[in-house]
RNA sequence: GGAGAGGUGGCCGAGUGGUUAAAGGCAGCAGACUGUAAAUCUGCCCGCGCAAGCGUACGCUGGUUCGAAUCCAGCCCUCUCCA
């Protein structure tokens, strides 16, 4: 707990001394729920992520719940409009997808503190609807129900909420209350947002079996001029190297604000509260050491320290060598291809017409010569070409 | 059920017959300055095409007109007030 609370992890706790003196004295399980909408899992989700190993590195046992039954559901937290629904196929598919990141921060197995996957459906699909309301549904009112944000929100903005959504939130208080008498789980983390969703569970735990749980909140974690984190040019930053290259996913912890390096150092990074404070002193330019230093840590963790050291190595020859790295994106040009084709088709921009855009403002080079003519013709060489486009973005263009 | 207002490019929001691929803002991208940071200033910002050119676009479907985001009809949706 103190740890968590140094490295800046804990937004709210429900009773801090009760759970830390049970998680002094025996070995907790603690579980945080995971959406099965998307096939992989994004940078907004490393925290939670982050939450579980520390739980593991403490001892302790984490449970990963994707919620293959509530996705079925939809939360109507935060959003607008009902989530389109998915397929069965679909949500497993997403749900092995998010198992292999996990498998990356988490040690699975069959001891004490070894991680257990888990699925929500195994016990929402085979629900039965009457016993479910008698022995759940009387501990809630539509009263309290209506009271709280996600259901007030929309009800506010006259949105439609759907009869299935405003479920959601009593499915999930029972799914902690399953994970409770399965295998006897204590606890439930999550972000700021869930911390009606999480203390309904507690309520539900107390009122049928008197049992005593404890919930955790993390703050959501923004940069420093207030955004959301994740995004970047390409879209969201998911954690799996099929959809976002290990050498991008370095790039985009290497391009952290200034502000904001020493929290994602504690949050995102093995690395020791000491080494931490040493990075984060670091005055003017020397700053930029702590962001290679964050962005390897994160990337090693999530792709392999070989991985990061390779993004590292292909940044610091690229950014400033002057050069090219190894790990740069490559296209293959065939005969040949036209440069404004060949940066749509690398996803540097998202048209030829922005391609050829960028080119008449000067902002694209090949091997570092700035190109002026849109219709170029490039033709493969004997070494690969380097293509750039601003100072960021560079990519190696082979036969 | 009744009365009124409205649906415009990723978002917000102007535009009420032609010079409107559609003002302005935000977001985004690039350039300058730097440290692959922030802030600031400048440029760009529907797509296809080497180009000439073409294609799409103002909720949907039709209509009027040489010409429609703009006028007319029907439909769908949203908001406000009343019952």
């Amino acid at each position: 707990m103190r740890l968590l609370d140094e490295r800046g992890y804990i937004h709210q706790v429900t009773d801090p001394a009760a759970f830390d003196a049970l998680a002094e004295r025996a070995v907790i399980s603690a579980y945080i729920g995971f959406d099965a909408t998307a096939p992989s899992l994004h940078v907004g989700s490393l925290v939670q992520i982050m939450m579980l190993r520390r739980l593991q590195q403490a001892g302790h046992r984490p449970i990963v719940l994707m919620g293959g039954g509530t996705s079925k559901v939809g939360d109507p937290s935060g959003k607008d409009e009902s989530r389109q629904l998915l397929s069965d196929e679909q949500i497993g598919a997403n749900i092995a997808g998010i198992r292999r990141v996990f498998e990356r921060f988490l040690t699975f197995g069959d001891g004490p503190s070894d991680a257990i996957i888990m699925n929500n459906a195994e016990w929402l699909d085979t629900l039965g609807y009457i016993p479910f309301l008698r022995e759940v549904g009387r501990h809630f009112t539509i009263n309290r129900m209506l009271t709280f944000d996600s259901v007030r929100l929309r009800l506010d903005r006259e949105q439609p909420l759907t009869f299935l959504e405003f479920n959601y939130m009593i499915l999930q208080a029972y799914d902690f209350l399953e994970l409770s008498r399965l295998i006897g789980c204590k606890a439930q983390f999550g972000g700021s947002d869930q911390w009606g969703n999480i203390v309904n569970g507690i309520e539900l735990a107390r009122r049928t079996d008197g049992a005593e749980l404890f919930g955790v909140t993390t703050p959501l974690i923004t940069t420093a001029d207030g955004a959301k984190m994740g995004k970047t040019a390409q879209g969201a930053v998911w954690l799996d190297e099929q959809q976002l290259s290990p050498y991008d996913y370095w790039q985009f912890w290497r391009n952290t604000r200034d502000a904001d390096v020493g929290r994602f150092l504690k949050l995102f990074t093995d690395l020791p509260l000491e080494e931490i404070e040493r990075l984060e002193a670091l005055p003017g330019a020397e700053i930029n050491d702590s962001k290679i230093a964050l962005a390897t840590e994160a990337t090693a963790m999530l792709h392999g320290r070989n991985a990061a050291l390779a993004a590292e190595q292909t940044a610091r020859e690229t950014f400033e060598g002057g050069g090219a790295g190894g790990d740069l994106p490559t296209l293959s040009l065939g005969e040949g291809m036209n440069i404004a084709h060949a940066l749509t088709a690398l996803g540097f921009t998202p048209s030829n017409k922005e391609a050829k855009r960028k080119i008449s403002e000067g902002a694209v080079r090949l091997d570092d010569v700035a190109v002026n003519d849109s219709a170029l013709i490039l033709k493969p060489g004997e070494a690969p070409l380097k293509l750039s486009l601003g100072k960021k973005r560079h990519a190696l263009l082979v036969r």
